[in-house]
DNA sequence: GTCACTTCCTTTAGATATAAAATATTTCCG
DNA sequence: CGGAAATATTTTATATCTAAAGGAAGTGAC
């Protein structure tokens, strides 16, 4: 009972720390860059596959819905931030790939978004950020069933 | 700069693990009670204030903008969870309080919901969790400015 | 009193989200 | 080969979400 209550607790403080920072994010993204998480969160995942990623891939990365990453991909592709590209052995899919306005506007997007983070976690010292990273990775894993990699790592 | 490296990482696994986490939650809600994870919510906010709040209030509360708490209501009101009633003194606002059947309905999913988190997060000890939650408070008020009371807790 | 200012809510336009259906292709089995 | 099943993406219908504009109602200084 009051285990649940300890657990619960955790959680919410979780999504609201969350959630406070992913707000500022959204609002330096958009201020700063003229963008949002979405497509920050995209950039982030295609600047680590230079050969670019399938749609079904992105999405799965992400962890969103398929017909979500396509609108995502069309505004994106429509700045010329990304491209699609044609996979050779299968008509059916699509690579979506940055182009390379899209790698040098990330690079500038990415720094931001470290520095941000750095002055938002300031209160956190290196150590406590490792150790607090550790746990929950730990904690995670633990009902996960089959998570792909990382999301937006740099 | 390795310091930022790590708090970077930090907010990555936060990221990833409370999106995990959300992404569950927002499943059950839909295949168990037919909801969603903002309507869940906004009837959390309104439980915990049985006289009812203001809409603005509201989008306080649960940190999200007036016009989406508008849409919310809009939706529960048409099934019967939540009413709008006249505020006396103000003919500007309007106070959205759960009906008896929301109070009924949103009982039923709290527990629910408190038996998801609390198996979600089994892995982690009561003691921990109080430990790892009493950290993140530590450094989530570090930056925030001017926060309101906490979103959902039951 | 009245006019500017603020407050409260809704509406609007546009971007994200999902699940589910629709398309197009590929694979695989017999 | 031929058609069933699986795969890859887009489309559709809804629900969130934000910022910004709009409209109604309160507040205050004069």
């Amino acid at each position: 009972m009051t285990q649940a209550k300890d657990r619960v607790r955790l959680w919410l403080r979780l999504l609201k720390v969350v959630r406070g920072i992913e707000s500022d994010l959204r609002e330096n993204l958009r201020r700063d860059h003229n963008t949002t998480l979405p497509r920050f969160d995209v950039m982030s995942a295609l600047s680590r596959h230079p050969d670019g990623l399938k749609m079904s891939q992105l999405s799965g990365v992400l962890r969103v819905s398929n017909g979500n990453v396509t609108g995502i991909a069309d505004r994106l592709s429509d700045e010329g931030l990304v491209e699609r590209v044609a996979v050779p052995g299968d008509r059916r899919a699509i690579v979506l790939r940055l182009t390379a306005a899209g790698m040098s506007e990330f690079e500038t997007q990415a720094q931001a978004h470290e520095n941000w983070i750095n002055e938002r976690l300031s209160g956190v010292s290196p150590e406590e950020a490792r150790a607090m990273a550790a746990r929950l990775q730990a904690f995670a894993e633990a009902s996960e069933s089959s998570k792909k990699e990382d999301d937006h790592a740099q």
